[in-house]
RNA sequence: GGAGGCUUCGCCUAGUCCGGUCUAUGGCGCCGCACUGCUAAUGCGGUUUGGGUUAAUCGCCCAUCCGGGGUUCAAAUCCCCGAGCCUCCGCCA
């Protein structure tokens, strides 16, 4: 949600971030007339209480009064179902407004993503295979198996592949130790409103799986329930850092086609988020903060990476400010998406009604919602750790984790 | 699944039986001031949140006692539905 007296005081600035997001359809007019609806019905309503009450005082010693204090509590509450329906047609339309956008947002899609940090490549003419079949040679990915359980877009995931996991989960503790954060394993199964307070509904109705006969969804994100589960609450102090441990699920609606192949595109894979409430004016350098834990933690797994600002029409409606990190997957010659870090404002905690106090003001704090690491890392680590012989180099970051494995080796 | 108890403005709490200055009590914490030759003690005052009014402050007004609905001139208080927490029993990884 966005501050709707901001909204209010200056439209036009709201109207030129929409613009840039390519969002000119979103009834701005609209809004602005049900807010208006709302304060005048609010003030008449208010008058009318006032004298309610005040005839309601004289009626507890008079009975004569009772008829006539009868007959104003049924205009009151006449005015009351008015202002209710008001009030959620204010919701209603007020919901569908996306976040402002940062200035330094180039406008656009895709490939007007800007590169603030190039990748270094490695100088070689050899051939590179998909990780996937590295993956099926070490024997740690089982795609056809899943299909059977579960249908495409699904993996098993076996053996030195689940130590990998449990491997990278461990270095990343060790590497964001003494940041302040705290590990978290939140539910993967939310009602409704958390969806809609993290921003995701309505926007994107149809990425997540709802559970038949619940009001349940499985969450794509842990993001979604480190918001949630603080909502209505007045944080005491900040920042509050959280990482969240979860399995994600998304339905990847409108992807058909794309990246059917191994561990990119899945509708289950497991994220280690970087999730975190802060003061505005902290927001710029954990922002930086978490986007060099994400660069160090791909640095240490020996996968060449790029980072870019995110054009407008790369992120999403609750997002302000986005940075990706993206790493090389040579057998493609390609860059792929591996972490998103999205500074949202006070966006969500305004939805989920969160607030803290700053020198004695109620304020909503701002969240950043960045990825430490996911699956994916394993499949951008396999790509470019690999031998000629199908073997995999295990980066030496990771070694200790491993019991001091150098190699993994294919099977039979 | 069964039975019972609980939910009050940061935390704890009075008030609910029997509706009416409840305009919600007190303590803790916090803030301000005063005092004391120390960042101790004490005293006085303030302290729910959201909205409205205002250029803003002060003030004033409206709402707010877990949520929703109902009864009533009037609801923290009575009735109904729901949520959450707790205890005991049952069942079960």
């Amino acid at each position: 949600m966005i501050d709707l007296k901001k909204l209010a005081a200056d439209p036009d600035a709201y109207r030129r971030s929409l613009a840039k997001r390519g969002a000119e359809s979103v009834d701005v007019d609209g809004v602005l007339k049900a807010q208006q609806d709302v304060t005048q019905l609010t003030q008449e309503y208010e008058q009318l209480r006032v004298q309610s009450k005040e005839l309601t005082r004289r009626a507890a010693r008079d009975e004569a009064l009772r008829a006539q204090a009868r007959d104003l509590r049924d205009q009151q509450t006449e005015l009351e179902t008015r202002l209710r329906q008001a009030r959620e047609e204010l919701n209603a339309k007020a919901s569908w407004l996306p976040n402002y956008l940062d200035d330094r947002v180039p406008a656009g899609d895709e490939s007007d993503n800007t590169v603030i940090r190039a990748a270094v490549l490695p100088d070689t003419d050899r051939t590179y295979r998909p990780h996937d079949e590295i993956a099926q040679g070490l024997g740690i990915l089982d795609t056809e198996r899943a299909a059977k359980l579960s249908g495409s877009r699904f993996y098993v995931l076996k053996g030195d592949g689940v130590r990998l996991r449990m491997a990278m989960f461990q270095l990343y503790l060790d590497m964001v130790e003494g940041q302040g954060f705290e590990l978290v394993s939140p539910p993967v199964l939310a009602k409704r409103f958390s969806f809609y307070a993290s921003g995701y509904l309505p926007f994107a109705q149809s990425d997540n799986f709802g559970i038949a006969d619940s009001e349940l969804s499985l969450t794509g994100t842990s993001e979604q329930a480190l918001l949630a589960m603080h909502a209505d609450e007045v944080l005491p102090e900040l920042p509050v850092k959280y990482l969240g441990d979860s399995m994600c699920f998304r339905t990847e609606a409108g992807s058909h086609g794309r990246d059917v192949r191994g561990m990119m595109r899945v509708h289950q894979f497991y994220k280690l988020e970087q999730f975190l409430y802060c003061a505005p004016d902290e927001v710029e350098a954990l922002h930086l903060q978490m986007l060099d834990n994400e660069v160090a933690f791909i640095d240490a797994l020996n996968v060449p990476s790029q980072t870019i600002i995110c054009s407008s029409g790369d992120v999403a409606a609750p997002g302000f400010f986005k940075y990706d990190v993206e790493a090389w997957f040579p057998a493609n010659q390609t860059f792929r998406e591996l972490t998103s870090n999205t500074n949202l404002t006070d966006y969500q905690t305004r939805r989920a009604g969160i607030r803290t106090r700053i020198d004695g003001k109620m304020v909503h704090p701002y969240t950043i919602s960045a990825t430490g690491f996911c699956d994916r890392h394993i499949a951008a680590l396999l790509e470019n750790n690999q031998n000629d012989d199908g073997s995999v180099t295990v980066p030496e970051a990771l070694r200790p984790y491993l019991g001091g494995r150098e190699v993994l080796r294919p099977v039979g």
